[in-house]
Parts: structure tokens; C-alpha cells; sequence
DNA sequence: CTTGACCTTCCCCTGCACTGGAACGTCAAG
DNA sequence: CTTGACGTTCCAGTGCAGGGGAAGGTCAAG
């Protein structure tokens, strides 16, 4: 497939692919022979797991090692866990303060749910803040 | 207090303050005869708040969004309402991405966990990906 | 009264993740 | 055989969240 097929079935621009795959994110794309840009369809796969790790919060770089690690079939199991355990801590740390922080905005939007000049005062709303 | 102290005492620099007041995020400093900016002690409890905004993934728009409602008063409490609504949805999704994504890296990291050839192939440690 | 730490504004630079646009090539349909 | 959609490379710009560093002012200590 194309590159502009691919970037439907993606969800994304074929500008993006080009960008990913001089990032490393992506391989270097087979090509056809006037030079385009030739896809397997499991591609899509692959761009489906970066959005995922950009969803939730993952930079690009930190998506490549991972994707790396994949890629490179010898790379030692140990280094592997460590890498995953480090990002597991992070992403337990980033719900952690999500969490935190919903919290103090559900109680915020509690107050401010209540309309009343006496409870909704911008001290009252704000005490939080 | 003066800039310096400030910074160090909320853990950022002087440049960052200087940014946050031009952004909206801190209200235009008092200034002392000779022009340095001047901060009354509370203003820690501000700028913790960004970083806690910051720590939980927002950006300094949406921080910037939720302070204005405190410092304008007269905001109306629906709108702060529907606002803070907006930002638990936000974050509950936030925390269902990463928890999805935590679940996936730890089954791989699971994998990657036992380093027999059969169970710890790049297609086993991969398949996840 | 000088020195050094700290402050001021100003402008430009960085890294990240793209996005726009120019200039040109390819390809299937009419 | 032309047209229009799609592709190629390359270079430059965007928005975010700051950081670097120049040029100069301020202030407390020695």
C-alpha cells in the first residue's frame, strides 16, 4: 500500500510517516521502482502501538527504544526489563498524580457546583487551588 | 521576597518565573523602588499548583484556565462547572490510557522476564506490540 | 568604593512533534 | 496526451515550555 492509503488506515498524515521514518520509529519503507513509498499492510500495527504510547503519554524517543528492543531481536533480556520497569514506575507515578489531581478537581467542582453566594464565593471555590 | 528566593523556594529558576508572568500564569510581580519584582510568600502555594497541573499533563493554557477563574471573582459558576467537568474527563480518559498501557507493558515485561530462548523470542517479547 | 551576587529587559536558541509549501516526478482516467 | 491526484525531496515554520547570554542597574559586604 501507499503512503497516503497508509496514513488513512492509520489515522494519521502521510507527512507524519515520513517524519517517523526518519525518526527510526518506522523502517526505511520498500520502494516501488518510480521510488514510492511501498507498505505492508501490518504497518498499521505498528502505528497503532506509537499512538498508543503517544496516548498515554510516552515521548517519541521513549516509543523508539521500546520499539527497538523489538527490532533487535538479540537485545539482552535484562537490559529489556529494565527499560520496561522503568517505564512501568513512570507511567504508575503519572497515574498516581493524575489521580491526585482529579481528585482535587472533583472536589473544586463540587463547590463549585453549588450555586449558593455563600458556599461559592471565589474563596470557597478556590481554597483548593 | 525576590525572584531568586522565589524560584528556589518553589524549585524553578528565575527565568521560568519571569515566562510564567508574561504567560498569565502569575499576576505582574509588586516591584520594589528600584524595579525588582517583589513576592508576597504565598505565592509559592501558586506556582506548586502549576507544577501539580503540570506533573498531571496539562499545559500551561489549560493551568492558566482554571487560575483565571479563581482571580476573576465574578466567573460564573456554571462555566467553572463545565470547564472542570471538561478537565476530569480529560484526565479519567487520561488514566484509562495509561492504565491500558501499563497493562500491556507489564505482560510483555512478564515475558521479557524469562530469559528461555522459547518464551523470551523477539516474536514472543513482541507479540504485545 | 569596589566587588560579586543578584536583578532588569531584550533577543535569540533549544527540543519536541509535527506542518506548510516549493519544485518536481508518477500514474490511472478520460 | 493531458489532467488531477498522489508521490518524492528539501527547507522552513509552528506551538509549547522554557534556557542562554548580552548589556546594564542594584545592593550588601569587605
Amino acid at each position: 500500500m501507499r503512503i497516503g492509503e497508509l496514513a488513512a488506515a492509520a489515522g494519521t498524515t502521510p507527512k507524519t510517516l515520513r517524519f517517523y521514518e526518519e525518526s527510526g520509529l518506522l523502517p526505511p519503507a520498500d520502494r516501488t521502482p518510480s521510488g514510492y513509498r511501498d507498505y505492508a499492510p501490518d504497518a498499521v500495527a505498528r502505528i497503532d502501538f506509537v499512538h498508543r504510547g503517544q496516548a498515554a503519554g510516552l515521548t517519541l524517543a521513549q516509543i523508539r527504544q521500546i520499539l527497538d528492543i523489538r527490532d533487535d531481536g538479540a537485545a539482552p533480556c535484562e537490559h529489556v526489563r529494565d527499560l520496561l520497569d522503568e517505564r512501568l514506575a513512570e507511567i504508575e507515578q503519572q497515574i498516581a498524580r493524575l489521580t491526585a489531581l482529579h481528585d482535587t478537581i472533583a472536589e473544586l467542582r463540587h463547590d463549585a457546583a453549588q450555586p449558593d453566594p455563600d458556599t461559592c464565593s471565589p474563596e470557597q471555590v478556590c481554597r483548593y487551588l
